[in-house]
Parts: C-alpha cells; structure tokens; sequence
DNA sequence: ACAAGTACTTACCCTAAAGTATGTATCATG
DNA sequence: CATGATACATACTTTAGGGTAAGTACTTGT
C-alpha cells in the first residue's frame, strides 16, 4: 500500500503536525481527492464496492480500494465480506466515520457561505 | 508561486473534487502540513512574520510565506505592512478565516474523542 | 468455450508539494 | 566595516500521492 521512505524531513514534519495538530490528524485521515467523496456516498447508506465504483465513475479502481483500505485500517468504514462467489462485499461507516459527519457538514456550510460571499473582503 | 502543469488528470480529477465537494474546497484552502498550524497561530492574535516564525521553529522561511501568501490569495488571511524598514509586516486572520475556526475546532474535538477512545472499535 | 460480472492486485510512470540552500535590500549598532 | 535583524525570493532536489494499464480467481449465462 504505497511504501513510505521513513528516514525524510517530509515524514519528520507530518509527524510533528499529526502530533501537534489535530486538525492535521482529521485531514491525514479524510484527505485525497477521493476520500470526502467516498465518506459522502457511504453516508447516504451501506454500499457495496461495485456501487461505489458507478457512484463515483470518474476514480480508478486502484484508488477507490486504495482509500477504501486506508478508511478501514483508519477504522472510518467497515468492510463486510460475504464468503460467497461472485463475492458480496459492503462497506459501511463506522462509528468514527458517522463521528466525522459534522466536520464534514461545518466545512460545507464555510464553502457555501464562502461562494455566496458572505465574508466581505476584509 | 509554484508553477501547475494545466493538462493533466490530476489536476482533472483536482478541478473535479472541488466542484463536486464542498469538503476538498475547504482542504485545498487549509490543506497541507503548516497551513493549519499557522492559521491556529494567528487565531491568538495577529502576529509578525518573525514572531510566526520563532512560534514554528520547525517550518522553513521558504514555507511560511509560501502558506502566508496562499492564505493570503484565498483571503484568509490579511497583510499588513509598514513602509519603514526595517519591516514590519503583521498576519491576521479576515473574516473568512475567523469563519473557518469553528470547522477547525469540530476537527480537533473528532480527533480527542477518537484518542480518547470514546468510539468503540466498531 | 467464451464473455461478463464480482472484487480486487500489481508493476510502472508522472507531477505537485515539500524541503535544502543560498541570496537580496535596508538600516542600526558596535 | 561588518554583523544582525527585518521580510522575503529563487534555483534546484526529493518524495508521496495520484494515475495507467493490465492481470487474477471464480462462477453464471449463452
């Protein structure tokens, strides 16, 4: 999953921001191009992986499992394999994942109230 | 300011993510490892460029006015500089990036309670 | 027997963001 | 006359993230 140089200042400073700050942890977590908009389609309900893929038509294969991965190891969503063949597998936000709901909706409201501009210019 | 290669599908996929989600609006604004940082620091009270400097020991100048001018381009954040030398130049936040800290703090509150293990592991 | 659908995996390439190092202009002070 | 402080600028390198393209395993339908 993407091999990371450990011995780098650029590692050396994300590890200083992720432990400094935790606005830094939420966004190593919710990141990307794609991972906002993968929290969104789950939100709406439990979807299966080919689901997501005509959800989203637009993102690769590589990168729609890549983040996928990530959210489970980061324990925002829930993966759940029916040991079936053609497999059956359905992702699902976690606790944590629904957790971030708010932020998620805090930012949306800033980005509307931003582009109706409501902050003036000063 | 950092030349961008205009034809490629990253940046496609960029431009994508944020017409389509409000969320990679706002990440593309406070994004990257000192930008919230920076943005926490000036929330305590407008501050020099020095005294920014001296309270991130670990970024490099070239860094923080890196950030400070994009801040400053997406009007977050407002410079002020006296005509005398040696300079004298202020940061603080507009009113755009006033309206960014409640999301910034409904980010750091996600991230105690998920150290503080308040979601369960499911 | 061959295509289609399921959910991935893997090897390789390209670029934007981050970092390193050094330079600039102006003035005050020792 | 040279050092320090102010607030930057700029050339050059590295790396982590994103993208392309192709392959895997297993079954059902035609």
């Amino acid at each position: 999953m993407t091999a990371i140089k450990e011995s780098s200042t650029i590692q050396e400073n994300k590890q200083y921001a992720l432990d400094k700050c935790p606005v830094t942890y939420v966004m190593e977590k919710i990141g990307g191009y794609w991972k906002p908009i993968i929290i969104y389609h789950l939100s709406t309900g439990n979807k299966r992986y080919s689901e997501l893929k005509r959800a989203i038509p637009a993102i690769t294969e590589k990168m729609l499992i890549q983040h996928l991965k990530q959210l489970e190891a980061d324990n925002l969503v829930i993966r759940e394999a029916k040991p079936i063949v053609p497999p059956f597998v359905t992702y699902s936000l976690s606790d944590a994942g629904n957790g971030l709901l708010p932020v998620i909706e805090a930012m949306a409201a800033w980005t509307f109230k931003e582009k109706d501009g409501i902050f003036k210019t000063k």
